[in-house]
DNA sequence: GATGAATGAGGGTTCATTCAT
DNA sequence: CATGAATGAACCCTCATTCAT
């Protein structure tokens, strides 16, 4: 009679486990990127890794859980009436690891159709911020929706590469540097 | 006891061999990303890996001997009279997979002495550019060297990102970012 | 994909697993000394090198378990109620290598935790050995615990050295000059 | 044309690089113990690996080479008028780690012609000690040549895995013990 | 005869993935 | 359906030994 540390609680426990290792990646994301162990994130999740292979069966799955729901703030973050694209780069910057570990995830597995899907919700979410303020004049004309896309990528990507300790400095420098991109002079 | 299957071609195979480490180490870090396996490096080079190891005693040492021909080239690129920023945009978008190691070498080894010495060479041909195309007028006037930094970060993260097709397409892209960022509206 | 040659046994080989690396250290220490190859060990014991790992996580981690076991015979001879020192040096010449293994971890690991614990629970015994054995004037006044732990040390060390056919000759002789220093004239 | 940095100075450097080895080695023995890295000690030495291992086939020839020079030593401290086994204890004590490694190599080299050697002519001098120290009634009749040895082999081996710091108090401990086994009450 | 680079086997360690219970 | 141990491939790195020059 093994006796195991942990009772198996069962199939009950499924939902609970699933929250819980979605809540566990979203931390070693953010901690230490996209290609953390998954033994790290079932351990913290206090759930075994079978559990985990079972609920997402790669890397992937487990990665597009997590960043669905940062989508979805974004998303709720663009509906918001007066929002704006610069708004939109504040929040990436503030979520800054996570949205990055997100945009790291949809650029890895760009030929992923789930990873296409959260992509195509962000693009979704840009097409409108980029309508929206092209027609209150805050940008220029000619800004398209790809080039707010590869901005933001660009933004994700640089603070992945930036010790924690510069990240505001340099977030704050490179919206500078896409403000003049893209509003008028 | 050894008893090797290739022959010791000898000491005379040195230069030979450093040469075939540093092509193939261009290789595969273009491919693969600055953390590919070293033993794929020799296995590339045809060369021992304990050879990989006495020529360049660590990661870093091999990158730094694989970009310094890099920055050599822009250096150049910056030195011809009439380049400009754009010049150097170019010139990195065209060298992609191997200027954005670099980038992400010198950003990755921030407290190495030898990443640092590649960083401040490239620092200051930035440097260089941008108060000649201030003079010129052909940037605004708070344009910074650390903004064009930035840029250059950003530009090589995405482009190590992005699918070898989509480069030349997102790379002018990009530069259409930048370019409008930089000079006046 | 490691598609494994060997089936997975499952959870329940779990213990026996762990019988069967520190039996298999035990053996593997014996015949080639502290350092022998972890690797060694584990394929001794028909496991996998990453069950080694997990069960012990670095090579004093093991040593420990290993040696949990002769302490523990040890303690018990110790604890008999007619021992002496005598009886302890015979018990420690018995389990020869075994012993030795144990002295060399105590001795190597000294600023470990783990290693220490096992040396104050040698230390403790021996203690309790030379009080009886001062009180019943079986050893002179004048030796310490200090003195037999050295003298046990230095047992421990020559048995691993000495070939086993000559193992029960040196160590005989070896008792017989601690007899001299510590016993009266 | 190669043009390497040092000259090949050619035969006549045999007999001058064959001494530097041999000091290297000495130092190297002593400080990293007889299992250190030959290369540190070609490097040491200003040699090429490939004359280490002309001059010195293998490890133990090195060793032996290193060690004629200690027992030589010993051997004019035998010889001596007045000394004791004292002394030759001092001796051993003095040369610590050198000490202990030649007798770590006479005894890991237990069956190699040349390490006997060593051995003999170190047992030819205990033999010398002893006897006249019994007939000066300084050490018990019944003390053997073979028991000094051992002793001997004792304290290297404790001196060997005893920190540096502690070594002088452990060595004048291990021979108050000796002293306890080998003179009258 | 000296030189020192080349070689690759081997040991340590990590982690993705499977699977008995 | 959860658990968590088992597995081994793969990487890093070191070093003994050989051998072209």
């Amino acid at each position: 009679m093994p006796e195991n540390s942990k009772a198996n609680r069962g199939p009950s426990a499924g939902p609970a486990n699933r929250a819980a290792l979605i809540k566990a990646a979203r931390e070693v994301f953010a901690e230490s990127g996209l290609d953390a162990p998954l033994s790290a994130v079932a351990r913290r999740a206090g759930v075994g890794q079978g559990s985990l292979y079972r609920h997402f069966p790669d890397r992937i799955a487990l990665g597009v859980a997590v960043f669905d729901d940062n989508i979805a703030q974004l998303e709720a973050l663009a509906a918001a009436s007066g929002s704006t694209l610069v708004d939109l780069f504040d929040g990436i910057a503030e979520q800054a690891m996570s949205s990055t570990a997100l945009i790291e995830l949809t650029s890895a597995a760009r030929h992923d159709e789930r990873a296409e899907h959260l992509a195509s919700r962000m693009t979704t979410l840009v097409d409108a911020l980029v309508i929206r303020d092209r027609a209150s004049g805050r940008i220029r004309e000619q800004v398209t929706t790809e080039d707010v896309m590869l901005a933001i990528g660009m933004l994700a990507f640089l603070l992945a590469k930036t010790d924690a300790d510069d990240r505001a400095h340099v977030a704050e420098r490179a919206r500078g540097i896409f403000r003049m991109a893209f509003t008028e002079g």
